[in-house]
This record gives structure tokens, C-alpha cells and sequence, in this order.
DNA sequence: TATTGTTATACTCTATAACTATA
DNA sequence: TATAGTTATAGAGTATAACAATA
């Protein structure tokens, strides 16, 4: 039925850029109502699961070393995060949520997951488990360019 | 088959997120290949239908409109956008790509779609059509939260 | 020598508040 | 008075390069 007009490669392409605008926005707007800037929010989201030390967090953020150090200097300022030494290697250390740190990281991450999820709130159900397997598979590629 | 173990809905809101973090890492990734900044190339690709004023613009990125002078700013001193003033509105000015700003918007926009095209390349065609209305579904609903 | 993390520096991005010019 | 856009200011985010301490 629906044939060569626009391809369906194009057109999810497309729909993804539109969603990741759409992702960023209710990030944004989270973060914003829990007085963190998104970045802020990121780190304390992926920091949930446990402490990380500064080499893991940069690869999972995307950044450098040097800007990362910044980042967690200002979450640290505000008493979000604290820096732990590591005890088997002295060079190392391990970011990990402050009390408070915690709280605020649970409330925003709830908060993105239940904006996220009102998203999906008027799709037919029964696409539901389609949609959540398809996704999944799209992101178990890695994505092939590496730099 | 799939119950109740982790409902669809939120198994969807994760993706979506994860999603959104690997297409603005595409994003990013294809700003630099251009020596773009991701936000210029943002404006770039919004400006590839025509020529916006600055509160259209404003509206369209989610910036406030002194933040988006200063893009602007920059993008315009890099000769790839140019203010050209609105005749009908004597305060108003439009915010047009240069010769160079389209050759370049082109590129990077092609580059990201490109990229993202190949996300969909592991998936089995037979749900690309379902995928694609799907997606559309999910963002033809502008998000209930209003600020 | 290689790795972990920081500092110094320079831009870019962003918001708030106050402003100019036009409608 | 309201709207379109800018300027001033301050803070946050980012990268590159040079560095310290430890492995």
C-alpha cells in the first residue's frame, strides 16, 4: 500500500531527529523545574546505579576529561555529587550522589519517565509490546561509524 | 507472551530516551565533521525552508531570543547566515542562509539522515511502514504538559 | 611510559534584565 | 501599550594543551 513516495527509511530518520528534539525538550523542561541545568541532570541519572569514576563517566557522557571535571566541580559545589578516592589506585576517583544527590536525581528521572510515558499514552496498546521490541533492537546496533 | 514483567510503556520511555541520546551523538558527531557547533547546525537545518524571523526562531529552538542573537550572531560573522531586514515590518528582520550556509546545511542535514538511515538497516522491512506511522503517531500529539 | 585526573585558556551557549525602535 | 530585536552581564558547558601524580 504505501509504496516509493517517501521511503519508510527516510521518513523514521526523520521522525527521529523530531523525537530526540522532543526527548531533549522534556529533559530540559525537567531539569529546569528541579533548578539543574540538563547536564547536571544527566550526570545525577547516570550516577543512580552506583558511583563511577571520572575515565567511565566521560566515555558515557561524551566528554572530555577536562569538561567533565568542570561539570562535576559545580554538582559538587552544590552538594549533589561528592569525589570518593579510590582505594586501590591513588590516582583514581569515584563520583558518587550525595544524599541529596540521590533525592534529586530519583525525582527527575521519574519525572522524565512519566512525561515520557503520557507519550505513548494514545497509541493502540496492542502496539505497545511492538513498538518497546523494535526500539530495543534499534539501539542493540551500536551505531556502525566510529570515529 | 510479554506480561507484565516491565510494562511496555516504560520499556518504551528508556528507548526513548537512550534513542535520543544516540541520535544527538549523530548530531554532534556530524556538527564537528562540518566544524559546526551542534547548535549552529541546528539553525543551519531550520533555516534550509526559508528564511525566519528571530521570534519564529526563538519559538522553534526553545531559546529565548537574546540567547539566539548571540547564535546568530556568530553563525552570521562565520558567513553562513545573514539578517535581512523585513520591509513590511520595520523592526523585523528575517534570518536567511548565505550562499555557503546552504551548501553546508545540506551536507550536515544529509550526513544526519544518512546515519540515522542506517540505524533501520538491521530491522526486518516488514515493520519499517508500521515503525515509521508509528513514530509519526507518537509526535503528531504535541506533549499534554504545557510550563 | 602510560594512565588518571586537574588546571589554564578561550570560545560558545544560555538566561535575566534593561534597553531601543517600531507598531 | 505591545511587539521585534539588541545589549549587558553572569554563569554554565566544552575543547585543546600543558601539567601532576601514580601505575
Amino acid at each position: 500500500m504505501v509504496t516509493t513516495a517517501e521511503p519508510a527509511q527516510r521518513r523514521i530518520a526523520q521522525a527521529l531527529v523530531r523525537l530526540a528534539h522532543a526527548v531533549q525538550q522534556v529533559f530540559s523542561e525537567v531539569s529546569r523545574e528541579h533548578e539543574l541545568t540538563p547536564q547536571q541532570a544527566q550526570l545525577l541519572c547516570l550516577l543512580i546505579d552506583g558511583p563511577v569514576g571520572m575515565t567511565g563517566l566521560s566515555r558515557a557522557l561524551h566528554l572530555e576529561r577536562s569538561s567533565l571535571s568542570g561539570l562535576v566541580d559545580r554538582a559538587e559545589r552544590r552538594g549533589l555529587v561528592a569525589r570518593a578516592r579510590d582505594s586501590r589506585d591513588r590516582r583514581a576517583c569515584r563520583i558518587e550522589l550525595t544524599g541529596e544527590g540521590a533525592r534529586v536525581a530519583a525525582l527527575a528521572h521519574d519525572a522524565v519517565t512519566a512525561r515520557l510515558e503520557t507519550l505513548t499514552a494514545g497509541l493502540p496498546p496492542e502496539h505497545h509490546d511492538l513498538l518497546a521490541a523494535t526500539l530495543d533492537d534499534l539501539l542493540s546496533r551500536p551505531a556502525p561509524p566510529g570515529p
